[in-house]
DNA sequence: ATGTAATAGTTGGAATTGTAACTAACAAGC
DNA sequence: GCTTGTTAGTTACAATTCCAACTATTACAT
């Protein structure tokens, strides 16, 4: 007998946490889908540059583990819908730096007003302590390399 | 002031989810599309027929929440490596009942032995209650409509 | 029995993503 | 100055996924 018998994939961390994700997501992606007509990519770009400010490609990349690619078609869309602006540094000229416009910023104002509502629907059933060692054990995950 | 002023869009919990799902899903994608030449959406197929035993399409989508474009294409390409057989129903033909052949439950067992292995590093930090939470949440999370 | 609706599963084409190769700019060593 | 290597970001093409329409079969109501 070996020790996998006893085991039920559905059960299997990563199953759950895919399930657990989509379900989440979709009612979420509605906003920023039907509303702003954005992708998910383009909702994380735009959320990064609404925290950080002014951010580079590769910087966005570094913080979200977004492939570059990712990014570099989403920041394409981001900007030819008028919601951020590149700027060639002048230092290095590989580099952009992105900064959102203001209607970018009412968007993220919008968009994270929103998900935190959604948020506090989603948490409604946890306790406190729950609800935060959720979110420790999940970036305790999504750290993992 | 807003409600949303003092929520950090990086403790959303979909973003959470997205990331781990993500980040947890990376190393165990590598056994079945390396080792097997399976996509994600045939994993998960093929691992409610090893569960379940013989089902239908639906019956697989009633379960796993896939759609069912998702689980006929998975099927074809499991059905194309033998690892399941097709037969029609009798009493309603346009039902198709789903079956492992011997060398899909081979793969099956394989893999969930493997995903056994994996889900243990993967909580290797966490206490058994901690875990059996995590679980219950995501579970919890992923029901909901 | 016949028309209408519902269900199981498939298919076509557009949209999105993945992967690898690419350009352009900088850096370092010789 | 030149070669070689690295980094920022883009692009091309293949592979996937999404969405809507489709076939085939059964169910139901009149």
């Amino acid at each position: 007998m070996v020790k996998s018998d006893d085991f039920d994939v559905r059960q299997f961390l990563p199953y759950l946490l895919n399930q657990a994700a989509e379900a989440s997501s979709l009612e979420f992606q509605k906003v920023y889908k039907d509303k702003y007509g954005m992708l998910r990519n383009e909702w994380r770009v735009l959320f990064h540059l609404g925290i950080y400010g002014q951010m580079t490609a590769s910087g966005i990349g570094a913080r979200s583990q977004m492939h570059k690619t990712k990014i570099s078609r989403a920041v394409q869309r981001l900007a030819e819908r008028r919601y951020l602006t590149r700027t060639r540094a002048e230092v290095d000229r590989r580099v952009e730096y992105l900064t959102l416009t203001s209607a970018g910023q009412r968007v993220y104002q919008d968009l994270k007003a929103t998900a935190a509502e959604y948020d506090t629907a989603l948490t409604d059933g946890m306790s406190r302590q729950e609800a935060a060692l959720l979110r420790t054990m999940l970036e305790r995950l999504a750290a993992r390399p």
